[in-house]
DNA sequence: CACCAAATGCCCACTTTTAGCCACAATTTT
DNA sequence: AAAATTGTGGCTAAAAGTGGGCATTTGGTG
């Protein structure tokens, strides 16, 4: 999976629909372009998943083990505000009322690609977010895998 | 990578272009010539990586462990403000909008290359930055690694 | 179960922005 | 001083982005 990056601003309209920027679809390829999966993260904001990004996902849900509690748990809290999402003759994604509110989502809005993962934010929430990270996060070994 | 030293003036147009400097252009690799990474930076200006060199900081990015939160803070930190650039047939780079706010962008802006490390900007506010660096930084050890 | 209100899908039309040119001014080189 | 290169600005067609109407579906409610 090629990696995306960018910022971009899209404006959410009064029916709740966010344009795909036209820069952020082409590094997509063809194929992953009408479908999106998103979801609430813990942050509050959205994470956007492409169909493949998605399939794999699924994958490990589907190797939990059902029997135990703890695993189900699991499933329940990472399927919270999850859906999908089918891309209109415009190039717009329409964000369930729920999403919307649990993001805090209003016009101004942030389309961001870090790569192998994509967020939509809030641009107000974002800036908000962005300042309480405010000092420098020194990049220590341990924040490596 | 070698590096590339200089400061040059240019001016952006009405448009937001910049016109990459043709002496700075030829101190790069044919390569690396049609485009350009930018992010902004913490004190006011844009820092420009060339190809190779957003290479190794996407290769670092990726070794980041998804499941630490820090690591994730520093990666939204890292990439607040990110875009990649196309040169156009004049030699000239697009500067997003938000890019410009965020860099304080007006018409005289100062190409400066410092070796390893490229940054863009305003001529006003690089001036009144260089003011407030005032009196001279002492070159103790422990401004070493 | 019939109704209503809200949410959604689908379509069209309009406005704004941008990429891609081209022309030319300024500067340097020959 | 002619020619090439570098730097600047603007035009235009095409693409991107925006907004709204209306039909259909969905889900709640009496």
């Amino acid at each position: 999976m090629a990696n995306i990056y960018g910022e971009y601003k899209v404006s959410m309209d009064a029916k709740g629909r966010l344009l795909v920027p036209a820069d952020f679809c082409k590094q997509l390829p063809e194929t992953e372009r009408t479908r999106f999966h998103v979801k609430i993260t813990k942050v509050g904001s959205l994470t956007l998943y492409t169909e493949t990004q998605w399939a794999q996902a699924e994958a490990s849900l589907a190797r939990l083990n059902p029997l135990k509690a703890k695993a189900m748990e699991f499933k329940r809290q990472f399927l919270d505000g999850y859906r999908t999402l089918e891309v209109d003759s415009a190039n717009r994604i329409l964000i369930p009322k729920n999403l919307q509110d649990a993001a805090g989502l209003n016009k101004d809005i942030v389309f961001w690609a870090m790569g192998d993962q994509v967020e939509i934010w809030d641009a107000a929430r974002k800036e908000a977010y962005m300042q309480s990270l405010s000092e420098d996060i020194e990049l220590t070994d341990d924040l490596f895998s």
